[in-house]
DNA sequence: ATAATTGAATTTAATATTCAATAAATAGCC
DNA sequence: GGCTATTTATTGAATATTAAATTCAATTAT
């Protein structure tokens, strides 16, 4: 399984590390994903009423950093949740560039009738693990997250 | 960072143990994937690439299976494969519902001009973990990926 | 105050992704 | 041999995703 370049020792390890770190996100993802299909949420529209949730009105500009997406992908899935009345845009008075998205109280009551299944389906993925192991799983993705020093400009 | 969510420690270790593997996942990959872009490959494009590279000819199924993807994601991408005559479909003689799929002579060219920048990529990322700390994840990585027993049907 | 710049959001074009429906080919059975 | 079910691939609709170009608002520099 895997890859199959034959290269030195290093190199394989790197490969296999990263292949077997992927694979591990996707496939728990993929699983993850299914407990939101009952609602019609995709996993994009679904960590956006979770921020919105969970820290409340913010700025598109705040949920794209938040979620790694681009300006014009936050536009678009809002777009989406707002045909549902699930959030709302409203233009900010200090200064007109900016969208505050609100949750709406349809938006509220879909995320809590969602979020338990949805915390259900997280945790049976990662009680394949003990504690101990979750909490090193923790610190090695953290090293691996971390954006490496910008050497250029 | 991460959730906000206040709930019992064992929930809480579980959605930031989920946390972080996905976003560790992402933002490697992301990284890695920049390395294509100078080729007009997409991350699928090249996982294709790839797997015929290093295994061979492969079936449209066989390829949907190894990369997690459905039928018709396979048929698109192959599609805009052939188009830039990287790969060739050849129905197979002896059952006609089969493509073959192979690698045409500047699919493989233009794989071996890319694979070394990808390699070095991966290996820049891995490199933040020792190889211990590797050899530790993919431990991790491999008992999170496995799929829990069926249990209905 | 005007010009240039920066910043937020949108739009557009291209690709990806899934799901459901369909078509085409084969396999199994009676 | 001819129906039926299964399997492979394609298509279409809906959503996602990015990158690049555009618009509009605010800020900075001259």
């Amino acid at each position: 399984m895997g890859t199959r370049y034959k290269g030195t020792e290093k190199e394989m390890t790197a490969l296999n590390t990263f292949l077997k770190l992927v694979r591990a996100a996707e496939s728990t993802l993929s699983r993850v994903n299914a407990s939101l299909s009952k609602s019609n949420l995709t996993e994009s529209q679904y960590a956006i009423l979770d921020a919105l949730y969970h820290i409340g009105p913010l700025f598109q500009k705040d949920l794209g950093n938040k979620l790694l997406k681009t300006g014009g992908n936050i536009t678009l899935v809002i777009d989406n949740l707002e045909k549902r009345s699930l959030v709302i845009r409203e233009r900010r008075a200090q200064d007109r560039r900016y969208f505050t998205i609100h949750l709406t109280k349809q938006g509220k009551s879909l995320f809590q009738k969602v979020f338990p299944g949805y915390l259900k389906s997280v945790i049976a993925e990662m009680q394949k693990l003990s504690k101990t192991d979750q909490v090193e799983l923790q610190r090695l993705c953290k090293v691996i997250g971390l954006t490496p020093i910008n050497t250029k400009k």
